[in-house]
DNA sequence: ATACTTAGTTGTACTGTCCAACTTACTTAG
DNA sequence: CTAAGTAAGTTGGACAGTACAACTAAGTAT
């Protein structure tokens, strides 16, 4: 046991050779963002291209937007994911959520990296505004064409959607991709495009209305039918966590 | 936008004075676990002591399990806690799950750091086997004393029993502490023991009965009382995930 | 007017929990 | 030997919430 290193390290250790723990090499440091919205009745994810500078790994192919921790602006991850977050779609108080880390000495060409996951749903509605030059929303449904993406985005990417499905489920997440004001059907909609498939529509609604989560405000919307009542999530509703998942699995 | 970095950095900058990325300041890597178990009817979790030396932070006080990424031996960081946990525990296959990451500029005095967090589960009767010199149980329940954490690590702590808490409420987790035979209210007590709360009996046998998770062996327990049937884990028993929560949330 | 569409309600069947009472098998005290 | 105690495991009724289907209500299109 001889390279143990500084953190961890436990006192009855001969005193070896002992390297200071600042000099041990450290891996690359970056922050990525899988930010899912709904646009056009499917699931949509950003994604931005990559430069074609020299030295940069996977040019002009797509990546998740993110980049390195910069240790002299981003005071923790979560602020650098917000700041990221916020250069490419000008967004900035959406739900944001830790996904998980990616580490390995092979993912980034340039050496030993890790990166730091975080996934955000926004409204559609600030989906189209204020998108950066680079940053494109990508259809994750019907997938006719799948881009390549850099490093293991993909991989990152399927991550996501799965703990987003799996979550959806049992919380009111897709609450967060609503805009201000919406109907019981728009909300069970976007519950049924994340799942991908049909909900039972009485039992979401007895479930909705019994949750702490939103209130009927007074207007109803036009539509082409019936007209529909309107709603709007409590102000500071925090995710509800339901008691079972939706239909019984399988 | 002068600073922009390398990994998502977008095409359409300017080529101002951009340094390379591999210029940047890299932040301290570590990886830390939380190390579960159940020992004497209460949750455990293993703390080891930190050494004295020259430039350690927090000496001699009580810290999770890990250290620096070793970028010469760790593949991948989940490579990296396996071995940091079979360092302390001997253990070599236990329940291992990614819990998050926390990175700031000052949870280090050394400088920006971000620790990938872990934890595990591992069965009672691998509790005390071959325990590193410097590593011992905490009691995590009843709490008389509890030890000041270096780092964050009391933060760290903190959301691994949350999450702990919150998985064992819709998923069959606590089978990963169980050794290999054991009778159903045994690990039903293991359910107590984690939620802190009693469970209800006939409710929790048909839910585990009718999950594909556990067999029955041809053994009776003999007991002080009635004789009990023992179960294993089904070889190769993913965690299983219930459709409902055990009681209804408060 | 008639047909079509979607919002929202109602009612029945069913599933699995909650709760309590019960049986079974073994131990210990008298 | 019997009686009381304890824990394993079963049984049954009340209840909650979902599944499913049929229904009413309010608007549009022809």
């Amino acid at each position: 046991m001889a390279g143990r290193q500084g953190q961890g390290g436990g006192s009855g250790d001969q005193p070896v050779a002992r390297r200071a723990a600042l000099d041990f090499p450290r891996p690359l440091t970056t922050v990525d963002i899988v930010i899912f919205t709904i646009r056009l009745e499917a699931l949509h994810v950003l994604l931005v291209r990559r430069g074609k500078g020299a030295g940069e790994p996977f040019p002009e192919t797509f990546a998740l937007p993110g980049g390195f921790v910069d240790v002299t602006k981003d005071a923790d991850l979560a602020a650098c994911a917000r700041r990221k977050l916020a250069e490419k779609t000008g967004v900035v108080s959406p739900y944001l959520e830790q996904l998980g880390s990616w580490g390995s000495a092979t993912r980034d060409p340039r050496g030993w990296s890790a990166t730091h996951a975080y996934f955000a749903l926004i409204p559609s509605s600030a989906a189209e505004a204020a998108l950066a030059a680079d940053a494109q929303w990508f259809l994750l449904q019907g997938a006719s064409v799948k881009p390549k993406l850099a490093f293991d985005h993909a991989e990152i990417l399927r991550a996501a959607v799965q703990r987003l499905r799996n979550k959806v489920e049992y919380t009111s997440l897709p609450a967060y991709l609503m805009p201000e004001e919406f109907t019981l059907p728009e909300l069970q909609r976007s519950y049924e495009i994340v799942l991908d498939r049909p909900l039972e529509k009485s039992a979401f609604r007895t479930r909705m209305l019994s949750a702490d989560l939103i209130e009927p405000i007074e207007k109803m919307r036009k539509g082409p039918n019936r007209p529909a009542q309107l709603y709007r999530l409590k102000p500071a509703a925090a995710p509800v966590y339901f008691a079972r998942t939706f239909n019984a699995p399988e």
